[in-house]
DNA sequence: AATATAAAAGACTTATTTATCCTTTATATC
DNA sequence: GATATAAAGGATAAATAAGTCTTTTATATT
């Protein structure tokens, strides 16, 4: 549903927020190894995310990406559409040309509603409201340094 | 989620299913033609699915792919694996590298039920329950011929 | 002013998915 | 047996996604 390319994105504008009170900028290679995200990559990525105002940036030495105030407001949709550039909710999940409420394909009692809450959550709550969210539970945004069972 | 290639192939297996009763076998031509395919392409897909034993066909005059009673046994998720080869449930939706009950993504309360649900019907309900279903719920597997409000 | 740092920009490569085309094989029908 | 029909097989092309590399531009520090 998500490309590698807006996953990542979302990534690293979260990770970014987590880290901005240390009032420190971080640069595009800072952020990839962190959250372990091919680092040319992930500089194009930003470069979008830059232009469509998610996140601002400052070339030169002490430079590198931050959230400003503005940038937390924005919402996770936002992210998506900077990286994709089109709706990724739209569309039957199994394909039918036609499927609506009227004339359902086989899952979309099901997909409906998953749609829906996504939809609400990636644009109901801001940036700034994820990150608080993924402070409070632990959410793990890289794998670096931490102990998993497997 | 779901590719082209394997929305395709469940669309193109449940209108075989559909059309079984008339005892008449389908061409790749037709169930192209019947469901906007190309039909070089659902020609490989049901090349595919013949060798997974998902349908059956038969070569020459009034030959065709059929479903066979064994083949209406089979289930969603074995259409599926036959096309991508791969589980599509598994990965975190936002692309954590950790993410479970304990170690939750953002989203994972609203995604882990969604899988969870749309698992369960993929892999409970065969091929007929699915095409049974389609019938009570008039659901439409293509466009032609009907009459949608735009 | 020279230097080092880091983003911006653009060209390029690789991988995967999607799609097309052409030849071969099986088989029903005449 | 000749012919027509339809799947099987294989090779290739086009489109998209993923990832890399090199040069240019801005800027803080010395």
């Amino acid at each position: 549903m998500l490309t590698n390319a807006s996953k990542y994105a979302i990534r690293a504008v979260l990770h970014l927020t987590k880290k901005m009170d240390e009032a420190t900028k971080m640069s595009g290679k800072e952020i990839g190894s962190d959250l372990d995200i091919p680092e040319a990559f992930i500089a194009k990525i930003l470069q979008k995310l830059v232009k469509a105002n998610i996140i601002s940036s400052h070339k030169g030495p002490k430079g590198g990406f931050y959230m400003s105030k503005e940038n937390l407001n924005n919402n996770i949709n936002d992210i998506i559409w900077a990286v994709e550039g089109r709706d990724i909710f739209e569309g039957c999940f199994m394909g039918l040309p036609v499927c609506s409420d009227e004339n359902p394909c086989p899952v979309h009692h099901i997909v409906a509603p998953f749609k829906e809450k996504l939809y609400m959550k990636f644009n109901d709550l801001t940036i700034k409201d994820f990150a608080d969210e993924i402070k409070d539970n632990g959410t793990h945004l890289t794998i670096k340094g931490i102990n998993v069972k497997i």
